[in-house]
DNA sequence: TTATACGGTAGCGAGTCGATACTATATAGA
DNA sequence: TCTATATAGTATCGACTCGCTACCGTATAA
């Protein structure tokens, strides 16, 4: 139990130093890969300042600091959004992507991962999973999970896939992006 | 396989923004509160800076004006090693552990995972202490492990404890704290 | 004895991050 | 419709991180 709490310590704190090493060989900081990440997984209704900052549990202020960074380095655009003159959109640019792509495969966690075992590996997800979403239980915080497993997730009689909190429809590759409107299922306590 | 990296940078974001939390309400940052864990948990071989630089993976200048923080702060006390007049001691003082106490109690990870079912405790358990060996191996980085599953750790005929490198007699408390010498018992590959 | 390695400190600069104050746009209520 | 109030984002401040380079003492090996 209390060994537990240990572990997850100990990870997060390997995770940070190793984002710190990758993000200071692009000559960023490690909120900046982070920032980075979110934007290439999350749905278009997410890619907002804001958004960054309930998902990293950081202020607007902060957010705007690491965004201005992230544009004067070429790696995303800014775009201000046509239906709300006060929400701007962000998009990774191809810099931002290849960036991205190549920190990723310098991980040694995610090396660590890919030589464990394939049950080793379910059990891991299945572990990790159960536990993030406790947690964000308890922290009342918002989950961020993957469109399809949302409780607004829907699928349609014809087939296809719908959003039920705005009615749009959904691609398959739009169902597997984070969304800040996440919500699980009703979980019993 | 990348879905398991993604749980293990959400879980590292997620229990950073909670360090950042906790720190911000003791008027501290983020990297202290993982400076007084450490001590709290390491042996008499490895409360020194250099030791902190290399399980928080930062240099020894970092560590050295976190250090100078805390000492500000009352919260730990240094002392020069009497054997080699180069080396600090670090010591964390009453003031440090009380906080540190009152922090862990206001962790929702703690508290998520003192609500998972005791299976799913030790699955976890399993999963990341594997994951854990991996990194670290491929990292070629220290491992970090409590006393009692190094590789020097030694079982004497009385029934005591030894550790195999200094020769030094252990207690039980010896054993299960962590130990900047540590290295697992070699594995396969 | 001398060179080199090691543990730690000092100071610099870019950046984080919480806090406060601010602007501009949306929206709800009278 | 006008007016609060909420929301999205920016600007600035101050304490601190963190990599870097330069530095000082102490150990240790040649």
């Amino acid at each position: 139990m209390d060994e537990i709490l240990q572990l997850i310590q100990r990870l997060a704190v390997v995770a940070q130093a190793e984002n710190r090493r990758l993000a200071g060989s692009a000559g960023l900081q490690p909120v900046h890969i982070d920032v980075l990440r979110y934007l290439a997984r999350c749905n278009r209704y997410s890619n907002t300042p804001a958004a960054i900052g309930q998902f990293l549990g950081s202020t607007k202020g902060t957010v705007s600091q690491s965004v201005k960074v992230l544009e004067r380095e070429r790696l995303i655009s800014k775009l201000s959004d046509a239906k709300d003159g006060r929400v701007i959109r962000l998009r990774l640019l191809k810099k931002g992507r290849d960036l991205l792509k190549r920190v990723d495969e310098e991980s040694t966690i995610q090396a660590a991962v890919e030589n464990a075992r394939a049950d080793e590996q379910l059990a891991l997800a299945n572990s990790l999973t159960a536990l993030l979403r406790r947690a964000q239980r308890l922290n009342e915080s918002k989950t961020f999970g993957v469109c399809n497993t949302c409780r607004f997730f829907t699928r349609l009689a014809d087939g296809g896939f719908q959003c039920g909190l705005t009615k749009e429809p959904l691609t398959v590759g739009d169902s597997m992006q984070i969304c800040v409107e996440h919500e699980n299922e009703a979980l019993k306590a």
